[in-house]
DNA sequence: CTGAAAGCGCTTACAG
DNA sequence: CTGAAAGCGCTTACAG
């Protein structure tokens, strides 16, 4: 079933019924309806290939990710999904695993016109750039999300880390804590960064810069990270706040707690970034700065429309943040 | 760059150009290293578009799961991704939201050579599959995993749903229980039933059918679950095993028995399905078995990609089973 | 071993 | 408003 059938069908020419499946304007729209009752009755669809290369538009735009298997990129991956079912998009998933050669392959593989644009959440070794710039002059529109990077122009979409880092210190601040360290993990370069600097940012305003507060850095393997928080929660200046930029780092201090009889909230309290549902099922539920991943999703996927369709400027590079949210629970 | 400009650099027509990069016995090795060379050199690479146009063959393979926030389809996807990756396919992600109305508009949307191939876990709520006959009539192939039907003849990858049954169950006699109810949800079909089906031949197996053993349905909401188990744990002769078909179901049963102090796995032991990190830092930790969800995934993406390359005879079904693992935990 | 030619199924600028 | 024709960039059967 192809289109010449079809026109045979009709006693058309064929690309009056192309015309006509297109709903251009050129055609009667008693014609219209014959054409179209017609590939409905003979279930004719457009042979996707044929017009995609004809086009050179796919309807198709990829999502690079550094893992799925994560509380983060799940939700992402649903609000993406959503936009795309309502564009009429077709979605690629490529996973990097936190590895550069990888995500360079990958942009390679979509070079050629595969597809019509893609969403990235940069690895977190990838220290060079030159591949997503390559890409973007070859005209594949590029946004980032997340994990993004300031060598670039291109539009992004990440959560608002900053003011987050803020309102996570400020809640152990007004919850009576002194000493208040921030457990950070390098890799995720801007997003802990942001964490970080607000985490700075609420300590100045609070005027406790001078104070035991302090900054580990926890790159290391589980064990390793246990071990700098035990010594950290063994020392006699032990902090009485905890702010984990990210879940996994709680859920060691819970842990080192529980082995050196700490109690939670009494002895200590802690906040992370999380996403999960865990953070509600630990005893005690974890205080929680949660991401809003599906809203994510959605706008990053709707930005990268957009682009592809040419309803912004591809010069014009919008840097959306997305609000996180504060749940309250008993580990503060 | 296209191939007709590479073909006057080289000097030489664009069918010996494309024979030489398709690696043709019609051409000398001389001839296709110079070719080789002179592409890398330009960076020349094939148009997807027009390549799998031409063929249609498209390289691309479609994965359609009901929900992707889930500790089992995250991991799936990962070993999807990694035979695609090995044998050069890309993987289209579609999501039914459990709806049959989303699973058959995919459907629709894959019938005219988007995909060489599809690989599905069907919704609850597929009642009917005359989408997929019709699909695979159209000789797009097909695989399901996990959540399969067996109105269908074709090539599935499951868990041992009945032998995992059968082992948790026997882990609960084993541990000294006498009353062991299982806890069932009726949505996931196949996946279910080869559970309880389990169940009832390990108590069959110990001649304890006549005992108080119980299969409770619990297709309520969490609420009305817990409403289910509580009662269940009031009972004068309530069991001393649960044995929780899906890890939320286990969940609930730890909230119930916090509400009434029961102690487990003292007053009761408790095993799940259940293929998340949550498993190890419930308080006490549960244990469970675990659906390989990686394997599966591989297994389902090498079966397809076997199919759509003709490797397998389309005629030949082959029904994988991949076993699923005990992990004994403080919960029995 | 190399090359000329047909054609995959569409879309669209152009002619009538 | 309808139709004839060119062409998107490849692949491959065929000729030489």
């Amino acid at each position: 079933m192809n289109l010449k059938t079809l026109a045979q069908e009709l006693n058309l020419s064929f690309s009056t019924v192309s015309k006509a499946l297109r709903d251009s304007h050129e055609i009667s729209s008693i014609t219209k309806n014959r054409v179209i009752a017609k590939a409905n009755e003979l279930n004719y669809q457009v042979n996707p290939l044929a017009s995609s290369f004809r086009k050179q538009k796919t309807k198709t735009i990829a999502l690079i990710i550094p893992e799925i298997v994560n509380d983060f990129f799940g939700p992402v991956i649903n609000g993406i999904e959503s936009i795309a079912q309502e564009k009429g998009y077709h979605v690629l998933v490529y996973l990097t695993h936190e590895c550069m050669q990888k995500e360079i392959a990958i942009f390679k593989l979509l070079q050629s016109g595969r597809v019509d644009g893609i969403m990235l959440s940069l690895s977190e070794r990838t220290s060079d750039t030159t591949h997503l710039k390559e890409l973007n002059e070859r005209g594949v529109p590029l946004i980032l999300f997340d994990r993004i990077s300031d060598q670039l122009d291109v539009s992004t979409v990440t959560t608002d880390n900053f003011a987050g880092g803020i309102t996570a210190t400020e809640h152990l601040i007004e919850r009576g804590c002194k000493r208040i360290a921030f457990l950070g993990i390098s890799k995720t370069l801007s997003v802990s960064t942001g964490r970080m600097n607000g985490y700075l940012e609420a300590l100045k305003r609070n005027s406790m810069e001078r104070r035991d507060n302090r900054i580990i850095c926890c790159d290391g393997d589980d064990w390793e990270n246990k071990k700098l928080i035990r010594n950290l929660l063994k020392s006699k200046d032990r902090p009485d706040g905890i702010f984990a930029s990210v879940e996994t780092l709680a859920i060691s201090t819970y842990e080192v707690c529980a082995e050196l009889g700490l109690n939670i909230p009494n002895d200590l309290k802690v906040i992370a970034f999380s996403n999960s549902y865990l953070a509600a099922l630990l005893n005690p539920s974890l205080t929680a700065i949660r991401q809003p991943a599906y809203e994510m999703g959605r706008e990053a996927a709707a930005t990268l429309v957009n682009l592809v369709e040419k309803r912004v400027c591809p010069c014009h590079h919008q840097k959306t943040e997305i609000k996180s949210k504060l749940i309250v629970r008993n580990s503060t």
